[in-house]
DNA sequence: GACATGACCCGCG
DNA sequence: CCGCGGGCCATGT
């Protein structure tokens, strides 16, 4: 078994994860430009791997078209109905189509 | 170092 | 609205 240290660019990830504050949500392309990196995909990469689980709220982040992504390496499926109900716990109301008012989503 | 994968984004038709 | 192709970055084999 190998226990792989998270790197520097998943921490700083987390870390802008973490601060996200409650009942309100960021996009994965806010992440990428505030880590400063072009790509929003490697960030996803950091948070499907996410081993700071609770500590993490990952479920807060959610894509560009503020939908709600993925969940445990799950596009679609009672994962992903789990994460919506964490968010509507968290007080962040979906709409018809699964998504999220753009007034709740946490600009850095 | 090359190849393949991915919880993404964007433009085009 | 849906499908298709390209791009961009990090990780794992």
């Amino acid at each position: 078994m190998k226990k792989r240290e998270p790197s520097e660019f998943e921490q700083r990830v987390y870390d802008a994860t973490r601060r996200i504050p409650k009942g309100k949500v960021t996009t994965y392309k806010l992440l990428a430009t505030e880590l400063g990196c072009g790509s929003n995909q490697a960030v996803g990469q950091a948070l499907k791997r996410n081993p700071f689980a609770p500590e993490v709220p990952c479920h807060r982040v959610v894509r560009t078209d503020l939908t709600i992504g993925g969940f445990y390496g799950q596009t679609e499926g009672r994962e992903i109905v789990r994460k919506k109900k964490m968010l509507q716990q968290e007080g962040v109301d979906l709409d018809g189509r699964g998504r999220v008012p753009a007034d709740l989503v946490f600009g850095y």
